[in-house]
DNA sequence: AAGAGTTTGTGAACGCGAGAACAAAACGAG
DNA sequence: CTCGTTTTGTTCTCGCGTTCACAAACTCTT
């Protein structure tokens, strides 16, 4: 890793602000589309769900983008996050996995909409080359590394069965790719210098289901 | 909210302990299938990507279910943190939204496996109603307090456009469901008492794309 | 039976993030 | 031009979570 010289835009963001600037993002499209011009950092935060102080303080990272007084041009604004978190390029994606998991999120309009672009698809299944979802070809996973060449691949999201998950892990690790978006419900070993972001549907329940249940215990105590 | 009592089991275990449960349940789960009698707390954190000093701490919260010189007994550890976080019983569970994503969902065999039941699939678009997902049919969303009186329901997941999410929230609230699992990219209001999660695919799709731009003008320093 | 070797459980230190509170800056009225 | 109002940007404090480090407890060997 090299050191850090260039004075701007380097300051290092913490990273629970990074993970709030996509919503911040978000409600910020959804103010513009509705027609606000302006908005204060109280306005923001009630549509992002979170406390105006902590919105600020998020904010105040980036630089100076309000007026005292007067609050946030909410176009101004929404661009200015778009380009730290990098969402005003394009950002060509591929899926790996083309199960139930893989059609929704080949069929997914968020991504398109925020700038990642679905480039391919692949699945280890031969039966399944036949197969065009979302009007894009599923093709072989050993094809792999030529569409992350001819491509500039750097984000790759796996939706395939536990079991097989490490191996594509490492395929794509080998063919360049450094930031994974994983849908399996495993942990993946990676190099450093690579990105891991794991989303576990049932994990998400399991977490319900403890809250529920000490409800439950407080309801009958 | 009534006041705890209860001396057993009720000590308040952090919410990022909580957070963690599920994985390490997750691990123990196929150690045990790997026949893994015995392990450390070394071993059973490398497998679940934490910390092993995190990992001791994090079990110290439930109890003291490992022997010193020794390590943790696999199933009864297993057992003792599937019934922590709840998952020894059953959780009924309804999906409102059968789109591409709520059929990956119906379909997403990792819920059966983890003591979560998919008692009904509700949609507010009257030509899906002919449907039958996973073997479960497709039903009116103004079944959906019949559905929850009869079953007990008390976990409601939102796999809806982001329009629709508000609404649909509202209305598992005034039928008493207490957790709702939201995938709708939306903020979700609900009253106190009410616990949300919500999983935001392009979320963190976003944050990988921040760090990955990152990486690319640290090279190009 | 005693000592060497392991491994857990936990006390203590540290660092990060959340939120309160306020000073600085812009605007508008008179 | 000046004063009051509004709202941002920032400082400060507090609490939570992570990690280190070690004593307590268990096993095994001799």
């Amino acid at each position: 890793m090299t050191a850090r010289t260039s004075a701007e835009s380097t300051r290092d963001i913490p990273e629970a602000t990074v993970a709030r600037l996509p919503v911040y993002l978000r409600a910020l499209i959804t103010l513009s589309e509705s027609g606000t011009v302006t908005c204060s950092s109280e306005d923001l935060a009630r549509a992002a769900g979170v406390n105006s102080a902590k919105l600020r303080k998020d904010l105040s990272y980036l630089g100076s983008y309000g007026t005292r007084g007067v609050g946030y041009d909410v176009d101004y604004l929404r661009y200015q996050i778009a380009r730290e978190i990098g969402v005003t390029q394009d950002w060509p994606v591929v899926i790996v996995g083309i199960g139930n998991l893989g059609h929704a999120l080949a069929n997914y309009s968020g991504f398109r909409s925020r700038g990642f672009r679905v480039v391919a698809l692949l699945d280890a299944d031969p039966t399944r080359h036949e197969e065009v979802v979302a009007g894009i070809d599923v093709r072989p996973f050993d094809d792999l590394e030529q569409i992350v060449r001819e491509n500039g691949v750097a984000i790759g999201v796996i939706a395939t069965p536990a079991i097989a998950a490490q191996d594509v892990a490492d395929r794509m690790v080998e063919c360049g790719i450094s930031s994974i978006l994983n849908f399996a419900a495993t942990v993946l070993a990676v190099p450093a210098g690579v990105d891991v972001r794991k989303v576990d549907l049932s994990i998400e329940l399991q977490i319900l289901a403890y809250h529920e249940q000490r409800k439950a215990q407080a309801d009958t105590a």
